[in-house]
DNA sequence: ATCGGTACCTGCACGC
DNA sequence: TGCGTGCAGGTACCGA
């Protein structure tokens, strides 16, 4: 589900609902037997779960904010001398992080959850696909040195001398975290389409000009769909449970064959997918020619 | 350096 | 009604 709109709105949700608050429990849940629960949470915490919990319980969480695509908890545990911890959350394709009021609540794919010192309140972590994962660290350094600038942070004079070292297609750049940290598969079609730049486009072969125009196509695209709230395709919703609007004014992903919003009455153009990095592609071939 | 393939999961739509 | 197939917002790892 999740890229860098949704991340930020699940973020903006939570962080007013949590925000201050402590930690008083973290349970993990699942049906299943005993083994499952303990292979499942092998694959989705890093921390053996017994030592999650011990590190996690009593903590404040002094604010909620977004890297990438994860969601990072800023925590101060209540040991002798305060320390700082780090929870971080990658939701993967169908992950959520769920504010829920009713206490004894659990959705079918909950994994974990996190009661507050809030009349009841907690946290939700659940995750249909189980691509999603948690982890606690001390520092965010060691886990986010791989990870590029952000796009909406990066200047448009950075952004052009990247990539004019890079010689791969423009899709598959835009989809590697370690180039740009945010974009999925939904944000890469309509940023470029946004562009007017065909996706399998090289790109160190990208003059100024256009360059630009994908600098723009990026953040129009970005902001556009945080203003909407990101985009439900069928399980995101924000840390409410509210979904997004901005699928509703995509104009390339998931509308093969349909006519392009741009050009398709004039000239009668139909958005075409093609697999670029072993992933849909959506592209109008009129509007973003090679 | 970059690419394709595979693996990890469940659910859903589709054709038969 | 059920079954098989393919596809879905993500990433990591492999070998070429």
């Amino acid at each position: 589900m999740p890229e860098l709109p949704e991340v930020e709105t699940i973020v903006r949700s939570l962080r007013p609902m949590v925000a201050g608050r402590r930690i008083i429990e973290a349970e993990f849940c699942g049906c299943g037997s005993r083994e499952a629960l303990h292979r499942r949470l092998q694959r989705i915490l890093a921390t053996p779960p017994v030592e999650f919990q011990r590190r996690i319980q009593g903590a404040r969480i002094e604010a909620v904010e977004r890297y990438g695509k994860h969601v990072v908890f800023n925590l101060r545990t209540n040991g002798s001398q305060d320390e700082r911890l780090y929870l971080l959350v990658h939701l993967g394709m169908t992950g959520r992080l769920t504010c829920e009021n009713t206490p004894e609540f659990r959705s079918k794919h909950t994994h974990l959850v996190l009661s507050l010192d809030d009349s009841g309140r907690s946290i939700h972590y659940s995750d249909i696909r189980r691509f999603g994962r948690i982890r606690l660290a001390e520092r965010l350094g060691e886990e986010f040195s791989k990870l590029g600038p952000d796009p909406l942070q990066i200047s448009r004079e950075e952004l052009f001398r990247l990539l004019r070292t890079r010689r791969a297609m423009l899709k598959s750049l835009l989809l590697d975290q370690r180039f740009l940290r945010g974009i999925g598969n939904i944000y890469a079609d309509e940023s470029l389409f946004r562009a007017g730049i065909h996706p399998a486009a090289i790109a160190s072969r990208l003059g100024r000009v256009r360059a630009q125009r994908l600098y723009e196509g990026i953040r129009e695209t970005l902001s556009l769909a945080i203003a909407e709230g990101g985009s439900s395709i069928s399980d995101y919703v924000d840390a409410s449970g509210q979904p997004g609007f901005f699928q509703l004014q995509h104009q390339v992903y998931q509308r093969t064959g349909e006519p392009c919003l741009r050009c398709g009455q004039e000239f009668g153009s139909k958005i075409r997918k093609m697999i670029i990095a072993s992933r849909s592609t959506h592209y109008c071939p009129r509007c973003q020619r090679k």
